[in-house]
RNA sequence: GCGCGGUUAGCUCAGUGGUAGAGCAUUUGCUUCACACGCAAGGGGUCGCAGGUUCAAACCCUGCACCGCGCACCA
């Protein structure tokens, strides 16, 4: 590093970096080198839609993966960081469909479901990689040799595995359902993919007539030519909603009102489901209706149906809430998912009245037909108006569960798709640590469970642990998840189906395999065939490996087959089979990620010799955000234990969700979400994972502010510069680098002479070694604002702003300590003895920025790597011990006894420097209290407490900014009136003849005497309490003895200076 | 309704019973030869409210208020 720029300038050295990294394989994970002394670590990126952008969440998330990543490597762990893509079917599929609506006006359909899917291919293959390159510049540590995409053809293969043993297992089953259905993008989605949210709306109150209120019919009217309309028009609806209708707070039976009639009224939202209304239920303990149970209503719409066709029966279901609205609830199975449960137990008719995009179909009635559901609802009440039958209409809020990626109402849509009941659901649940189940000795071991080869604890851990609570509580609810989405893009059902009369076998053609087959189902068949569905299944084995499942009814035999093989599925084609035309939800390929990322491929045998999978399987850590512990998380654990036989990792981190600074989520819409590239252009992708990282404290949100990235940038320039400030100082000898260099070697030139060390020497060696400390501890409980925020105090404050301050009174400030180049200075300081201490300075702080640099790496990759070249750390060093790069460099490790004994560090090694730092404090307090030129060289005088050697006085006199420090013997006095501070070091004096601004000295003793009396009596009240010096521990008395000894100390001084001050 | 998290300096947050902290912002001063992306010194808080436990509470307990999130949900 021969020159050094004034300012670090992360754009020429990131990309220079990430490949010299990439072709030195420095990221790519080798299952032969895992050995005990070398365990495995691993994590598996949470795979980012193929279609996304990087944005802060990404950064987020995949800054902590890189970090523990990073910080695997340099603890000497073979590691795997495996990345990847999903194919996001719902995102990708409206992507190209909108594509090609926009550029050639057509609609999928249109060009096929063949052409389609090579359209998307061709989309992801021109855009797919975007996100990973985004990666690549946020400097993510992952093995691109193993990148994998859920619709690898070994990945579409291990999907279909899946299916076909959970069908097989009877997991998975097809059936007529209330799904969720999107309108938007027409298709079925999982309970977890609806988001409730409240709407602002109206509740309609309409009224019904029981059709046997006249009293003489059980049986419905026959009163066609009369609808109820046309006899109920002429009246007002308030006159009756005052008439007929029961008050819903009543609880007298409903009776016949002076038209003779019983009128009921309803409350619903949606009136535009009533032609969908196939009941009327009311509560059998209801005292208002039980009576009415079994008669009928005339529903109102569609209007123009015969009386007759609009009788529905009213029916008695504990499920009715009578303090609910009218305590009348109207039935519409085929549309709401409890009167679809209220229909099936009372085996009511399902009317659907709905198309797949949301608009009405004929059923609806004419005046409704094709028109969207929400259009529909306002046609609904005009004609409810229209006919009297509308009794109120109030503004009303509920909760309306909305389709999170269209953000349009979901309709429950009663219609054919694939479940699954979850398998080892008891397994999973039971292996995620609760906090208040835990053993306290389990905690203390946190660091040894992690990245070890064998777990200390059989428990999963998550941090923080409270989302195992709701992981916890989700399961315990668990409901079958509906896994078939009416797409293209994704993964294709395997299964193909066919019906065929009974012992119409020739149906199924004559070729050789067809015939063979056949005479299997016929025999097989012939066995079963009674009437009525069974759940067999044939396992055609010998012949294929096909599964086989058959329902006989009615004399027709479905078939349906489930395989994996392509061979067969062609097989089954030419029999007529024809292949299910979902595909599966995108979730039901990255349950499988951990492993099937990993070369699994079902089979045992073949699995426990895959290399990666028995080196990196479990993984060690996975981050993810806890929005997605139901739709991943959850999920990962369930495949991980029925087809791993082992939890799929150890630990999970939940990460915060970034918020802006107003504490808004991000979002598109609002564009308050800033583009992670471009800052990484403006300041460094070093400094936006410093600044992430600071500002996001386990398990909260993260407010964003570029002001973070700012402050890494800040960062990144003051350890640059620190690193050029050591390296114009020139050599101080060999590589320092090494790690706790052993005590033979002190003499080697550029090691640390311990005899040479100073105080601060000691100050800042113990100052590393309790940051080393408290990083690790911070990493290890995944603290990662903790680790930097640590990392920034020792660095900037302890570091920067004393060591090297203080060092340079040390330190000459021309480059070369060639004393006869500068034959002005012949004092001291360039003397054979100032100059040892001078390079054992410079030891010392190339051993303090080699450990620094490494504490930085995973946190700061780019920089640390440059430094630790430009500084020569690399040099000498063995080529998998940092001599190719930092991120093998080990991870720093607290000083050990032997080191802290060969340095001459004992508990109070530092005590000195931090004294004399304090009265350096205090001396510029005293210049600025005084209003004295700050700029001004000022003689100090100082009475010391002890004996302090001449360099000490160097170091108070550069601090201090002082012309002078002028030591004085006890015995000396000072002039009445002098400023001074003290503390265990000594008395500080500040002499001011002529300069001193009495008025301001004054006001300067009078606040300081204030101060000293407050917290005096502060703690003599305290002590003056007998129950406190009776019960508190010896040590606390002790220390608040001690502490009233100093403000007394103090405030003595201060009210003697104060008396002194001439009048 | 149930559950979780939060409430500490203007802002964002640390702080597991014993002298209230950091960064940013702010004020003042400084072209001090690594860094103005910097240096130095300040100002600023009855720790949401009310009780309780304790010699001692920001911290433990109880209740309440407010903010945020999740789950459930009645038409």
């Amino acid at each position: 590093m021969t020159e050094i720029p004034k300012a670090y300038e992360p754009q020429s050295v990131e990309d220079k970096w990430y490949d010299f990294w990439v072709k030195q394989g420095c990221f790519t994970a080798d299952p032969v080198r895992v050995t005990e002394k070398r365990p495995a670590y691993s994590i598996v990126i949470p795979p980012p839609n193929v279609t996304g952008m990087l944005h802060m969440g990404h950064v987020l998330n995949n800054t902590i993966q890189d970090i523990l990543s990073r910080k695997a490597r340099m603890d000497g762990k073979e590691v795997l960081w495996l990345p990847g893509t999903d194919h996001a079917g719902i995102a990708t599929e409206g992507m190209v469909a909108k594509q090609l609506r926009k550029e050639e006006k057509k609609s999928k359909q249109d060009i096929g479901r063949e052409e389609f899917i090579k359209r998307v291919w061709t989309w992801k293959e021109k855009h797919g990689g975007i996100i990973i390159a985004q990666l690549k510049k946020l400097g993510c540590s992952c093995d691109w040799t193993r990148e994998r995409f859920t619709m690898d053809p070994d990945y579409v293969r291990n999907v279909q595995r899946v299916f076909v043993d959970l069908y097989k297992k009877g997991l998975i089953y097809r059936g007529k359902r209330m799904v969720n259905w999107c309108p938007a993008t027409q298709t079925a989605l999982s309970d977890e993919e609806v988001e409730m949210k409240p709407q602002k709306g109206f509740m309609y109150h309409f009224k019904v007539e029981v059709a046997e209120s006249m009293g003489s019919a059980t049986v419905p009217v026959a009163d066609s030519g009369v609808a109820p309309e046309s006899s109920s028009i002429h009246l007002k609806p308030e006159e009756r909603a005052s008439g007929a209708t029961p008050d819903a707070a009543g609880g007298t039976p409903a009776l016949p009102g002076p038209d003779g009639k019983i009128w009921l009224t309803i409350a619903t939202t949606r009136p535009e489901t009533i032609p969908g209304d196939t009941a009327v239920a009311v509560n059998p303990k209801d005292p208002r209706y039980a009576h009415l149970i079994g008669k009928h209503i005339v529903r109102p719409l569609p209007i123009q149906l015969p009386r007759e066709q609009k009788l529905i029966p009213i029916i008695g279901d504990e499920h009715v809430d009578f303090e609910f609205g009218t305590g009348v609830l109207k039935v519409t199975p085929a549309h709401d998912k409890a009167d679809f449960d209220i229909g099936t137990r009372h085996k009511l008719p399902i009317v659907d009245i709905m198309n797949p995009n949301g608009t009405m179909n004929e059923l609806a009635g004419e005046s409704l037909a094709g028109l969207d559901r929400f259009e529909a609802r306002k046609v609904a009440v005009e004609r409810l108006k229209e006919i009297g039958a509308l009794v109120e209409e109030n503004p009303y809020e509920n909760n309306v569960g909305f389709s999170q990626r269209a953000d349009v109402p979901i309709e429950p849509r009663l219609s054919e798709q694939w479940f699954l009941k979850y398998p080892s659901v008891e397994v999973s649940k039971a292996c995620v640590e609760q906090e208040e189940r835990r053993a306290p000795a389990l905690r203390e071991g946190e660091t040894e469970t992690r990245g070890a080869g064998a777990p200390r604890s059989a428990k999963m851990r998550f941090h923080p642990d409270r989302w195992a609570k709701v992981y916890d509580h989700w399961l315990t609810n668990i409901q079958d998840w509906c896994i078939s989405r009416q797409l293209w893009w994704g993964h294709r059902i395997p299964v193909w189906r066919k019906s065929i009369q009974h012992g119409d076998w020739k149906q199924l053609g004559t070729s050789k395999w067809a015939t063979a087959l056949a005479m299997t189902l016929h025999e097989l068949v012939e066995i079963k065939a009674t009437e009525g569905y069974t759940t067999e299944f044939v396992n055609l084995s010998g012949q294929c490996e096909t599964t086989l499942r058959y329902w006989f009814k009615n004399g027709t035999w479905l078939f349906e087959a489930a395989t994996v093989s392509d061979v067969e599925s062609k097989e089954w084609e030419k029999l007529g089979f024809t292949q299910d035309p979902d595909v599966l939800d995108t979730w039901f390929s990255s349950w499988l990620w951990p492993f099937a990322t990993m070369g699994w491929t079902g089979d045992k045998a073949h699995d426990s010799n895959t290399p990666t999978l028995r080196a990196f399987y479990p993984t060690t850590d996975l981050v993810t955000g806890p929005d997605i512990i139901f739709f991943w998380v959850a999920r990962m654990i369930m495949a991980g234990y029925e087809f791993m036989g082992e939890m799929p990792f150890r630990n999970v981190y939940f990460t915060g969700i970034i918020r802006d600074k107003q504490g808004r989520k991000m979002s598109k819409t609002l564009g308050n979400s800033p583009d992670p590239l471009e800052l990484i252009a403006k300041y460094g992708a070093d400094a936006i994972r410093f600044g992430t990282m600071r500002s996001a404290p386990l398990g909260q949100d993260v407010l964003f502010d570029e002001k973070d990235v700012e402050l890494g940038r800040n960062f990144c320039n003051k350890l640059w510069n620190a690193c050029r400030f050591r390296q114009m100082q020139g050599s101080a000898g060999a590589s320092p680098a090494n790690e706790g260099a052993p005590p033979a070697q002190s003499e080697v030139e550029g090691e640390i002479n311990p005899t040479l060390l100073t105080s601060d020497d000691h100050w800042i060696l113990l100052r590393l070694d309790t940051g080393i400390r408290e990083v690790s501890d911070a990493l290890a409980s995944y603290n990662f604002s903790t680790a930097v925020q640590t990392l920034y105090r020792f660095f900037w404050s302890e570091y920067c702003d004393w060591y090297v301050e203080a060092s340079k009174a040390a330190l000459p400030v021309e480059r070369h300590p060639d004393m006869s180049a500068y034959p002005q200075h012949t004092g001291s300081r360039f003397s054979p003895e100032a100059l040892k201490l001078r390079n054992n300075k410079l030891a010392v702080m190339d051993f303090v920025l080699g450990h620094t640099l490494r504490l930085f790496h995973p946190f700061l990759p780019f920089i640390t790597e440059e430094l630790w070249h430009g500084m020569g750390f690399s040099k000498e060093l063995p080529e998998n011990q940092g001599g190719q790069t930092i991120m093998v460099a080990p991870w720093p490790k607290p000083l050990s006894d032997e080191e802290k004994n060969y340095f001459g560090l004992d508990d109070t090694a530092d005590k000195v420097a931090a004294a004399k730092y304090e009265l350096v404090s205090l001396g510029r307090n005293l210049r600025r209290e005084l209003k004295l030129d700050p700029a001004k060289k000022l003689k100090f005088i100082l009475k010391p407490a002890g004996t302090l050697p001449a360099a000490e006085i160097e170091v108070l006199k550069l601090l201090l900014n002082a012309e002078v420090v002028e030591v004085v013997a006890k015995s000396w006095i000072a002039d009445k009136g002098t400023p001074s501070a003290s503390n265990a070091l000594g008395e500080l004096f500040l002499p001011t003849a002529g300069l001193i601004d009495f008025a301001a000295e004054r006001i300067r003793l009078t606040k300081e005497v204030e101060k000293c009396r407050a917290e005096k009596e502060k703690v003599e009240q305290k002590l003056a309490n007998p129950a406190f010096t009776e019960k508190v521990p010896a040590k606390v008395l002790e220390e608040h003895r001690q502490r009233l000894a100093d403000w007394q100390a103090k405030e003595k001084q201060a009210q003697t200076s104060l008396d002194d001050l001439p009048v």
